[in-house]
DNA sequence: TGTCGGAGAAGTGTCGACACATTTACCTTG
DNA sequence: CAAGGTAAATGTGTCGACACTTCTCCGACA
């Protein structure tokens, strides 16, 4: 009876579907689920420990966010990635992100494009050290463009690179082995955005980040098409 | 109606997730339930004759389109728009748009862009004869961005602004009655926009597109700014 | 030998029920 | 009469079960 009860604001408390998306997504992503793999919804119950009606919530919401396909009576499949797909994410990214970095050129606190400098200077230090390198490519570029998207103000934007694209990217990055070869050039470029950044120069901003998405896709394209090539397209 | 060319399989029956899940998004969009209501799963289940399971996959597929919002324990309500968000989701359309109307001035075929002139004469007609004024507005003009989405080729810009902004902006003119008030003028933009593709002018083609998209943001915001100095801001 | 078809197995679609959290209504108390 | 607390009512989170569909496998038949 005399129990102290002090409630403390416990955010988390997620409940079990949102816990099981996460995992879901995450093996998605990561790879955990191959390409193309036929979903059955008893067995990932079992493995996750819930009910039939739980998992399908989850997957309900990763059906919607294009993680995977499911049919009626033929269940859900994880999706396939196209280097063709991809290339139209970067498309995406580039128009996105371009118009992101010239908001964010405009509505960026002072403080905020500092730190955006001292995040720089930490991507150089764990490239120079040499060890962080991988880390830099997989997470740091994405930290990186999270905040100039923070930096943008605008919710929508943010949901749609965040929450869509990006997350496909990894998937790719993932699974075809795909982190970018060009961490100091891509480092340069970072920088550049945010000295436009700071000067307030928003059409700079974009055509810059522009341009460094572009370097990617281009650099996509290009192995595609020697992989339609090489196997006689 | 536009011919449906590769058009799925004839879909036996949608289960019946999908029925609810398509009728309650149409009952948020067209206002039919109020921004910010409470949702009462039993109730609402009752109302559709299904069971709370099914109801409650048809919800998490709504939150993850951002059509409602769901607390733990707190149950789900509808979201509340605001004309910020609006401006937002117009500078998304108008970088996207923009980006597809460059892309379909690429890959559009010659047939495709006669038949966008000939809905264009169609949108013209049902302007003169007055009737279908409010069609042109309300359908006509998602019907034209439609296409363009189409001829760009590109899955994932279709995906977002089909899937996700137009549906957001078809909320707001259902519910603050904001069609545009410039058929005639819009109809000449269109025109011109058609004129580009077909002279496969992608740069020009991307501007005006966003220049057209750009009219309509700024007449929210203008109506925005009024807003708020009305209610004293 | 190949293919056609029909049990049987496995899987998905949908439902109703129960435990626990939250809200509401009411009663006690200062 | 206001404030606070308690109990009923309502609502959400999660589960197991059943019907019907699709898949699998094997035997019958040409």
């Amino acid at each position: 009876m005399g129990h102290e009860r002090t409630k403390m604001i416990e955010t988390s408390s997620l409940s079990l579907t949102d816990q099981v998306f996460e995992r879901l997504q995450a093996a998605i992503i990561e790879g955990d689920m191959p390409q193309g793999s036929k979903i059955s919804e008893p067995e990932l119950a079992k493995i996750y420990g819930v009910s039939r009606g739980t998992l399908r919530e989850a997957l309900s919401r990763l059906e919607e966010r294009q993680l995977l396909v499911r049919s009626p009576h033929l269940g859900a499949r994880v999706i396939t990635l196209s280097l063709e797909e991809l290339v139209d994410i970067y498309q995406v990214r580039e128009a996105l992100g371009g118009m992101a970095c010239a908001l964010a050129a405009q509505k960026m606190t002072d403080e905020e494009i500092v730190e955006l400098r001292v995040l720089l200077n930490a991507h150089e230090r764990s490239i120079e050290e040499d060890r962080g390198l991988s880390y830099y490519q997989q997470e740091g570029e994405f930290d990186f463009h999270y905040r100039i998207l923070q930096g943008s103000r605008n919710s929508k934007v943010l949901r749609v690179l965040e929450g869509g694209m990006y997350q496909l990217i990894r998937m790719y990055r993932y699974q075809f082995s795909m982190a970018s070869p060009r961490p100091y050039q891509a480092l340069k470029e970072h920088r550049r955005i945010v000295d436009a950044i700071e000067e307030r120069d928003a059409e700079l901003a974009d055509l810059l980040m522009r341009r460094h998405i572009q370097t990617a896709r281009k650099s996509i394209e290009e192995r595609h098409k020697k992989a339609m090539a090489h196997r006689g397209n």
